[in-house]
DNA sequence: ATAGGGGTACCG
DNA sequence: CGGTACCCCTAT
């Protein structure tokens, strides 16, 4: 190797690996209480969120742990999890006992625990398509409604299910049929539909009677 | 920021 | 020494 060679080659495998030595960090290994930390967050914030899981200060990792590093323990220690999760590709070579680990199983998007509609929030819900249309993220944040804790998501999903023939209003297909998306009529038109609103009851203020 | 693949320290 | 758990690099 002439110096010129030095000095000139630049993605070299050796090259490489002398810049590893120097940022390598010292070997970590983990332990079950580490572990456990890890298993948590995957159930709160699910698989593939490893910055998410990193940073949640319930979740107190190592100072020098990545999400990289999150990802790599993961991986090893549920491999079949993995596999189901990500594809067979991305298999690797593992230890034949960490397989017997699957007992558990993982999600990506973990599901949050199921809010049946109450009929006052479906009340609500069609008030709130009154005033704002399809517009699921303002309902939700209008406190009139008393939808503060739904999403706007869920709203929208809440009346494509139950009531589907006001949903298909605001559907673009069926929008597509006759106006222009932007089409202020196309509102003027809803409003019009004969669907039934019921009042939300709504509490008295505590009387002086009896 | 994450997925995927390559590299390496460490253990028996 | 072989094999693997942990670390690193990079395309997307």
């Amino acid at each position: 190797m002439t110096e010129l060679n030095q000095n000139t080659y630049i993605s070299t495998g050796k090259q490489v690996d002398n810049i590893r030595q120097d940022r390598r960090k010292t070997r970590q290994k983990w332990g079950a209480a580490e572990t456990s930390l890890l298993v948590e967050g995957l159930f709160e914030h699910g698989v593939g969120n490893w910055k998410k899981i990193l940073t949640d200060p319930k979740y107190p990792f190592g100072k020098d742990r990545t999400a990289v590093d999150l990802k790599d323990r993961f991986r090893t220690l549920y491999p079949n999890e993995y596999e189901n999760l990500y594809g067979k590709k991305a298999k690797r070579k593992t230890k034949k006992t960490n397989n017997d680990q699957s007992m558990v199983t993982f999600e990506k998007k973990p599901h949050r625990p199921k809010n049946k509609f109450t009929p006052e929030e479906d009340n609500s819900l069609k008030l709130g398509i009154e005033k704002y249309g399809n517009s699921w993220s303002k309902i939700a944040g209008d406190q009139q409604f008393n939808l503060m804790h739904r999403r706007g998501q869920d709203l929208r999903d809440r009346c494509r299910v139950a009531y589907p023939e006001i949903y298909a209003r605001f559907s673009k297909s069926r929008k597509s049929k006759h106006v222009g998306k932007s089409d202020p009529h196309i509102l003027k038109k809803f409003y019009a539909l004969p669907f039934q609103i019921t009042s939300p009851t709504i509490q008295e203020p505590e009387t002086s009677n009896i």
